[in-house]
DNA sequence: GCTTGCGCCTGAATGC
DNA sequence: TGCATTCAGGCGCAAG
C-alpha cells in the first residue's frame, strides 16, 4: 500500500529515470483513471503530448512530474496503483491503465489494480498544485512545523489515530506507519486527542519521521506485488515492522502477542501491553 | 465549522 | 466444486 516512504521511493525513481525525457504520445485505457481530470482524457492526452518532463515532485501521498510548460502531472497511486518505466516492447500489464510514450522508446506506465489512483494534469506549475491546497506539509518537508502540528492535535475533538490519517492535519501517513508510530510511541490508536499531552504528541509525531525514514532507505514496504518501484522492484521494509501485520507474534518490547482490533472499519495493530486501552475520564 | 461514515474498486481468501 | 461473502484501505463528499 503506498504511503509516503513508498511515493517517495517512486518519485526518486523517476527523477532517476524520466527527467528530461519526452512524452510523444499517450493513451487512457480507463477512463476513471483520468477522472480528477475533469476535461476528460482526450483533454489529458492533448496536453502531455510533445510534453518533456522538468522535475518530479511529492506533497505527502501526492505526487507529480512537472511540464516544460509549467502543467503538471499529478498523480495519486490510491491503493494499488504504480508508475513503472518499461522498456520498448515490454509487455503490457493486466491492469495497465495509461500509457506514455517516450521519445527514446521506453513507456511510462500507470497500472492500478482497484482504480483507486488517479492522474490529471495541474495548471498549477513547479508550485504546489492547487489541488493540493487541503492536504497539509508533510514530515520532511522544509513547511512542516511540528510545534503547529502538536498545538492543531491536542485541538481535536477524535482520536489520535484518526487524526494522524487526517491529511489535512499532516499529510503522508497511511494505515501501516500510523500503527508502527503509534506502537513506537506507546500510545493505544482511540487515546482522545485532547488528552494527549505535548510531549506525547511530540512524540507520536516523531515516530512518524522515524519510522518513514527507516521505510525510504529499505525501499518501501511490499506485501504483495501491488507496491513496486519504478523498475518494478518491492521494497524490504514489511520485514521491519514491529505492529503492522503480525498478529500473534511477539512484541519486540515485551513479548505479548501483537493484536488486530476492528477500528475505524479497518486493522490496527497494537501491543495490548505497550498500548493499553485509555480508561476515561482519567489516565 | 468540525467530526463521522459511506461508497468507490478488484482480487484473494474464506464460508457454506 | 462452485458460488457468495468478506476483506484490504485512501480519498472525497454528504450527513450529522
Amino acid at each position: 500500500m503506498p504511503e509516503l516512504p513508498e511515493v517517495e521511493v517512486i518519485r526518486r525513481g523517476l527523477e532517476r529515470h524520466v527527467i528530461d525525457a519526452e512524452i510523444v504520445d499517450a493513451e487512457v485505457f480507463t477512463s476513471r483513471s483520468v477522472r480528477r481530470h475533469l476535461a476528460g482524457a482526450a483533454d489529458f492526452v492533448a496536453r502531455v503530448r510533445g510534453r518533456t518532463l522538468v522535475a518530479a515532485r511529492r506533497r505527502g501521498k501526492f505526487l507529480w512530474l512537472v511540464l516544460d510548460d509549467d502543467a503538471a502531472l499529478l498523480t495519486h497511486l490510491g491503493m494499488s496503483g504504480q508508475v513503472l518505466v518499461q522498456p520498448a516492447g515490454a509487455p503490457d500489464e493486466p491492469h495497465l491503465r495509461i500509457r506514455f510514450r517516450l521519445a527514446d522508446g521506453r513507456e511510462l506506465r500507470f497500472v492500478d489494480q482497484r482504480t483507486f489512483g488517479s492522474m490529471a494534469i495541474s495548471l498549477g506549475g513547479d508550485v504546489i498544485p492547487p489541488e493540493l491546497a487541503h492536504i497539509a506539509p508533510d514530515p520532511f518537508e522544509a513547511a512542516y512545523d511540528e510545534d503547529v502540528v502538536v498545538e492543531d492535535l491536542r485541538r481535536r475533538r477524535t482520536n489520535v489515530k484518526r487524526a494522524l490519517l487526517d491529511q489535512s492535519l499532516v499529510s503522508g501517513i497511511g494505515n501501516i506507519y500510523a500503527d508502527e508510530a503509534l506502537w513506537e510511541a506507546r500510545l493505544h490508536y482511540a487515546r482522545p486527542t485532547e488528552t494527549l499531552r505535548r510531549s506525547e504528541a511530540h512524540r507520536v509525531l516523531a515516530a512518524t519521521r522515524m519510522v518513514m525514514a527507516a521505510a525510504m532507505s529499505a525501499g518501501g514496504t511490499s506485501f504483495d506485488a501491488l507496491y513496486v518501484g519504478v523498475d518494478g522492484q518491492s521494497g524490504y521494509f514489511a520485514r521491519e515492522l514491529q505492529a503492522y501485520d503480525r498478529v500473534g507474534e511477539p512484541c519486540s518490547r515485551c513479548g505479548s502477542p501483537i493484536r488486530r482490533d476492528r477500528f475505524m472499519n479497518r486493522s490496527s495493530f497494537i501491543c495490548p501491553s505497550c498500548q493499553p486501552r485509555p480508561r476515561r475520564p482519567h489516565w
